[in-house]
DNA sequence: TGAGTCATGTAAACAGTTACATGATTGC
DNA sequence: GCAATCATGTAACTGTTTACATGACTCA
């Protein structure tokens, strides 16, 4: 269960609604761990049930109102009690590596075309965080500091999507 | 749904039993779709009662009885169906990063010693991996085109591996 | 004698996805 | 007029993990 401490230690950096999180977890986590709206509205309440965040509601015209998310100190210690357990391995999902392994049975064009496809999208990924890392690099203290971590975590990020291309090109020359 | 059409894709290269295919995913496929023992056979049943597998019992003296499944007509062409249909993006769970994203709250030498053995349990599988990439590049024909494309996802978890060592060596560094 | 391998399974709990549901504002 | 953005939620379903359960053989 590690989608409540990926949203306590977002909250804990910095406060926010349920909206702001999604946002949040879509541009700089999603790589190392993705969660849909639902997950984290769902998971936001029960958190909230169990004190370990709490809610201030905001009024606001023109938009719907919103609820402000903030860690409270059990919540602090329900992280660190986590931080000291071991984590567990990652793991990957990667469908198109299934397609490409049962890829006899397959039209090769089509194979290509998805690649292709999936290539593109990963590039534009890894445009996103090289974005994002410029960012936190050009950040006065002391929030580069804050953000230092978070930052190492986004360069593997990068890594990985450089990894992908990498591998996808020479996937395309292969099966051509 | 992909475990069930990885399933289909593994037996169709080769079939075998429940406990086979555990140890297939996890020597070959595991990078990119891990699947736990019980979720193998539980789908293999499910598989099964569709007629998308068959089954035959291959008694044993000293061991226990074993199923040996195939890949009926049946399957194949639901594995053909599932290959035209776009695949879902790549999708990654890294609870470490969560820990490093959350880093200040937390202990460094406790993260730093975490690192390193997830660092050696990421350079164990990349060596599992290069091994199974050279045993697949001595092959001899007919094998070896047979085992082209599965070779080609392998390559990937090398790289994926790669990277994240290197992540890990920066990490370390930046840390300390 | 204890750990590891071979071999299969069930049940409960937890996590994640898909579909449904609402409604104002902003920009093209 | 249509799509996107802001903002939150529920319900049903599917997928994954953890714990329980058995039992013979092999190797150090």
């Amino acid at each position: 269960m590690s989608l409540r401490h990926a949203i306590l230690a977002m909250l804990d950096i910095e406060k926010g609604s349920g909206y702001d999180l999604v946002k949040r977890f879509d541009q700089s986590v999603s790589y190392f761990w993705a969660a849909s709206y639902q997950q984290i509205y769902r998971e936001l309440q029960k958190l909230e049930s169990e004190a370990l965040l709490e809610s201030e509601e905001v009024i606001q015209q023109g938009k719907p109102d919103k609820k402000i998310y903030e860690v409270t100190p059990d919540g602090i210690s329900e992280l660190q009690k986590w931080l000291e357990k071991p984590a567990k391995a990652m793991k990957i999902k990667e469908p198109l590596l299934i397609k490409i392994y049962a890829g006899e049975l397959a039209d090769t064009g089509l194979l290509i075309e998805e690649i292709s496809q999936h290539k593109a999208a990963h590039a534009t990924r890894l445009q996103q965080y090289q974005e994002m890392s410029e960012l936190l690099i050009n950040l006065e203290q002391p929030l580069r500091s804050k953000y230092f971590l978070p930052h190492q975590t986004l360069k593997l990020g990068i890594k990985i999507e450089e990894a992908w291309l990498e591998w996808a090109e020479e996937t395309l020359e292969a099966i051509t």
